[in-house]
Parts: C-alpha cells; sequence; structure tokens
DNA sequence: TTGAAAGCGCTAACAG
DNA sequence: CTGTTAGCGCTTTCAA
C-alpha cells in the first residue's frame, strides 16, 4: 500500500482533489454525506498529508537546525537537551547536525540546512572554525535573511542573536574565590584555548589576579592539545610547588587533573584546590567531589530556542541581542572553605 | 535581499526557468557565452537550489528520523553519535526528536516523521510504550511502506529490522562472571523494569542462576520507580547479610548503589561486588571504579543507520533482519577477580 | 455543492 | 541553443 494522496482518494470517489482536500478540512462548502464518506476512507487508510508540499506552499517548515561540534561532550547534550524540549513545546522540530568541531563539515552542514528545509538556525562554532575566523559561509546565510542564533562558542563578524555564557565574569569570579579560600598561586588548564570561551575565561582570571595584586605568569597557563600527555603537563605544572590552585576549563579535563594529582599524592583540596567547568554528570561523583562553574546548558538552549522562534515568527526587524548567561559556582569538596571577608558568588 | 529562485535569476536575464536550470547545471545545451554569465551571477548572489522543491519531486528527502527516548542517557547519546556519523558519510541528514519517555510524545513524532519529510526511521521504544505494548503508530508506518529500524527497546508486534543489546547473554554472563568471583547471592536492582531489555537481563540471569543449581529468589529484584528513594530499598535489601553481588541494569543507578553502600560502610568489592549496565562516563571515575556492561552504543547506532540506509536505497524486498549486539564485560575494581576454573568473558 | 486553475520551486521530456 | 509543458502534492481563489 503506497503512500495515499489526495489525488488517489479524488479517483477513488470520482470526484475532483479539490474537493477532497475541502472534505478532509471539514469545510462547509461540502455536504456531509461526502464529508463523511471521505474522511473516513481516510481515516482507515490512514491519510497524511505530505509535509514536503505544504512545505512548499507555504514557503516554511516548522523546523529549525541545530549544530553543535560534539554532541559527547555533556554541556552540549544539555543545550540540545533544552532546544528540543522548547522548540518541541512550540509546534517546531529539530534538524539535528554534528560539526565534529570540523570547519569543513561545519560549512556542509550550514550549505545543507540554509537550503531552505529549515526555519531557522542555531549553532555553536566548531573549534575549528573558531581558529580559523572565517565566517563567510555564516555570512551567507544571513544574506539569504535566514534566522540564526550563535550560542556559547560565537562570533562578532556576524551580526545575529546571540546567547552566551559569562565567560569572563566566570574566569573572575571563579579566581576570586580560590582566592578567597586562600590560594596564592592559581593555573588554568585549559583544552579549548582557541575558543572565544576559553579566552574570555583566562581575560577573568587576569582581571581578578590584577585586582588582587598578583603578577600574571604565563607558565600558569597550560594549554592540552589533542596530542598532549596530560600527566606530563601536570607534572611540569606542579614542579612549581607555590601551584596551590587550578581551574580546569571544561569537566573531563577537571576529573583528570585531579586523579592525576591523587596518583602523585597531591593532597586535594589541602595542597592544591580544583575548579571545573561544566557541571555534568561526573563531577559530583568523584572522590573528592568537585567544585564546578555550572552554564546552565539545558537553560541556554532553552533561551537559543525561543529568541530564534521569536524572530521567524515575528517578522518585524527587531534589533539583535546577546543574551548574557550568568554562570553558577558549585561548591563541593575539592575546595576549601571561603575565608571571611570575601563575598560568596550569587547564583 | 530574499532567497534568490530560478525565476528570479530567469527574469533577470529575459530568459526562461528551465535555461537557466540547465545552464547552472552546465548543460552542454546552453552557449557558453549564458551559462557563464548565469553561473556569476548565481554565485554572486549566492543562489542555492530550494531543497523541498527537489524533496517534492524526487520524492525523497535524504534525511531520517531518529527518535530517542532520552538524550541525557549516555547509552542513546552514543548511539546518536554513531547514526549521525555514518549517515552523515552516506549523504544523509537526521531530524532527531526526543520522545522523553512518553507514549503521547511518540506518537506525535512518529506521525511527523512519518509525513514525508524523513525517508526512514531509527528508534527506541519510550518507556510508556513499552509499558503499554500499543504499536499502532508503528503499524500505521509500516502500513506507508515507511522503511524503520528498532534499536534496543524494540517489539515483536512489529515486523522491521532490528538491532539489539543480546540483553539475555548479557545479564547470563554477569551473573555468571560475578558467581565466578566467588558470589554466592546476588541482587539485581532495575530502575527499567518494564522495558524489554530489562526483562532479557533478568531472564538471563535466571538461567545462569539455575545452571549454578541456586535457587531464584524474587526478593531479589528490586525495582526501582521513579518516586522511589533507592536508599531504602537499598538498605531493605542488605538487610539480607548474604546479599554479595549486586547487578544495577543502569549506569546511574550503579554510580548510586555503590555511594550508598560506601556510606553505610560496606566495603566494594570485598563485601559485596557491584556490576552495572552501559559504561559511560562516570563508572570508570568513582572509586572503586566500576566493572560494566559496555553495550557500544555508538557501534549501534553505525549498525541501524547502515541497515536503513540500505533498505532505503536498495527497494528490493530483502527479508528482515535482527542483528544482536554483544556486549562486553569492562573489569574494573567494584569486582573481585576471577577464581580459576571460570572462562573469562570474550569480547 | 463541486470543480478548474494557478502556483509554491524545480526538473526533464519534448518542441521549436 | 532556448522555450514550453507537465508534474511532484497540496491549498486556495474563482467559476460553474
Amino acid at each position: 500500500m503506497k503512500k495515499l494522496t489526495l489525488k488517489d482518494i479524488a479517483s477513488h470517489f470520482g470526484v475532483s482533489i479539490s474537493t477532497v482536500s475541502k472534505a478532509l478540512k471539514d469545510s462547509p462548502e461540502i455536504s456531509e454525506a461526502l464529508k463523511l464518506k471521505v474522511q473516513a476512507f481516510a481515516e482507515e487508510r490512514n491519510y497524511r498529508p505530505n509535509r514536503i508540499a505544504l512545505n512548499l506552499l507555504n514557503k516554511r517548515t516548522k523546523a529549525i537546525g541545530v549544530i553543535v561540534p560534539n554532541i559527547l561532550n555533556y554541556f552540549f547534550t544539555q543545550v540540545f537537551y533544552g532546544i528540543e524540549k522548547t522548540a518541541n513545546s512550540r509546534g517546531y522540530s529539530i534538524i539535528s547536525c554534528i560539526s565534529d568541531e570540523s570547519y569543513k563539515k561545519e560549512i556542509q552542514t550550514v550549505e545543507l540546512l540554509g537550503s531552505g528545509i529549515v526555519d531557522g538556525l542555531i549553532l555553536s562554532l566548531s573549534e575549528e572554525t573558531q581558529a580559523k575566523d572565517s565566517m563567510g559561509h555564516l555570512k551567507n546565510l544571513i544574506k539569504n535573511r535566514i534566522p540564526m542564533v550563535l550560542f556559547d562558542r560565537v562570533t562578532n563578524k556576524i551580526d545575529c542573536d546571540k546567547v552566551v555564557v559569562d565567560d569572563f565574569e566566570a574566569g573572575y569570579k571563579t579566581t576570586k574565590y580560590l582566592l578567597g579560600t586562600g590560594c596564592k598561586k592559581i593555573a588554568i588548564v585549559s583544552a579549548i584555548f582557541n575558543s572565544s570561551v576559553g579566552k574570555l575565561r583566562v581575560k577573568g582570571y587576569k582581571k581578578a589576579l590584577e585586582e588582587a595584586a598578583q603578577e600574571f605568569n604565563d607558565q600558569c597557563i597550560v594549554k592540552v592539545g589533542k596530542q598532549d600527555d596530560l600527566e606530563v603537563l601536570i607534572s611540569l605544572l606542579i614542579a612549581d610547588k607555590e601551584i596551590d590552585g587550578i581551574i580546569a576549563l571544561d569537566e573531563m579535563t577537571a576529573v583528570d587533573t585531579l586523579n592525576i594529582l591523587k596518583m602523585k599524592g597531591v593532597e586535594v583540596p589541602n595542597q592544591i584546590s580544583i575548579v571545573g567547568f561544566t557541571n555534568g554528570r561526573l563531577s559530583k561523583y568523584v572522590t573528592p567531589a568537585l567544585t564546578m562553574v555550572s552554564q546552565h546548558g539545558q537553560y541556554i538552549g532553552e533561551l537559543a530556542a525561543n529568541i530564534l522562534i521569536d524572530r521567524i515568527e515575528y517578522e518585524g526587524r527587531m534589533p539583535f541581542t546577546t543574551k548574557l548567561v550568568k554562570t553558577t559556582l558549585i561548591e563541593r569538596e575539592s575546595t576549601k572553605k571561603l575565608k571571611t571577608g570575601y563575598d560568596a558568588p550569587t547564583a
């Protein structure tokens, strides 16, 4: 039984296709008798209007495209979940693609989604795209008037709505917090040094040091490449016995760092404190449980989806907005207690 | 600048639509001069053929729909990743939906995806759907000849391709393994007792007990509902001092059980051993690291995608297959060493 | 109360 | 070499 069309139903009853269309819509133009027959038949044969045809007709698809660099990263999984949830509740479906942190794949994907199959697009730049800093593919999208929301990893080369984590403030706040617990020399371990996000956090860190009249030391920024052995890098880092605080810019790195320190007999948090970014599923369960910075991934997804759909549905030219989502520090056992005289971070 | 169509280009050059179409395809029918002009213009104005129109014309979308019950579950994230990867490499994009373990949402989603926007469908049943055991929505899909692959949580009410974990064997193997390490009384803690998957694992467990001439005891199957307090249930369970092995049917439950036991001063694995299902990101990092059953999520995703696309592209009626994917036991520190005389499980 | 025709954007067969 | 036509499945005037 091939997929049923209006044509099939029409010829089955010997009426015209527009009559069937109206009958199925319960139009008052059509006689009750015919309507009943047609509807019953459609029901029985499980007729569904072809959405592609409707999309072509209406010039909208009620779908939004989502491109994330890496779905195995829990932050992106959370954002994705948030997007799916709110899009769905507003009647939109999601076409999802993974750029795999690759510039080339991001371009392909953007081209694909830009060719009419979605009404709008939510994306976070791949690492490679940010490193290359070339945004031609997104410019094309803008040219073609396809609404777009950038989140987390954004660029100022593109003028569109954005939802970003306040990473500068997060870096600042986290550093101040560690200082407040008595840390004297704080290092950063980053596996995302190329991304806008990583850079902002380091900036915030520097500002906090400055305010504390501490000198910034380049040795304290550990850049972890894909090929690098974290253990070696950490060994090198803690050869400097003054290091007593580490900020890890993603959850995996935080957990790995913790384990390496434990293996080396370093006491956490007594000798070295650790704070990690992205409050995922791991950090709560390791021992000691890690103090983490939560970026509220699901909320970011919801926000991005709402902004996008608003823009899709409200044709008027509202100015582009950039929403700054504050992070929250979740204190657990990998950091010491705050000394008095420091303002606790607020949610 | 609105989205450019062939019509726009045609009227710009005062030629016909089909001429432009051919020119853009570099057809030998068209003069070099015109081709060059048209192509240059299209390039400059960033012309992209409307995919929706092509979809309507070709009656295929080169997209496949994926419905997972819960993307925050790492197993499904992995499967999803596998699907996306191989679909993409074969030129397909993914439309993804989350059923959120809800029967109603699953129906909606299936209806949506069944209305022509995808060439085929990959899905895993929601918990509620399995509990209700009503598959009308899938039957409709089959009626409409939409290719479908069911994975992990499947039903025998529907005749289609399937990819399932060999959960019976996994339950059997895991139980035998625990027995082999010297456990005498093994319990199961399940938060998925309604699902086909959970039931099969319990079946395998029973068979292993039988072979070891052990009596099955209903008290040893702990069913954890959404509202239940795991701590209470575990307390009740280990009130039976003979319990010395626990199989947890998902990763969260495994980790939680471990923590509860630790809190209660129970030594793992000396007093009680734990094996968990789904080798995700947590189990490796808790202390002691958990011995887990890996279901090879990414591989399952790849397999499902390949089967589906084969079926989409190869119209011939090949018989439906059910692929059984074996699990692998990953031994870590939450179980004791195997005694000799037991055949170690193989990958 | 029903039907014919146009059109969404595109391709392909067929004419000129 | 270029244009006309028909059609993918549907909705929506407008005409009968």
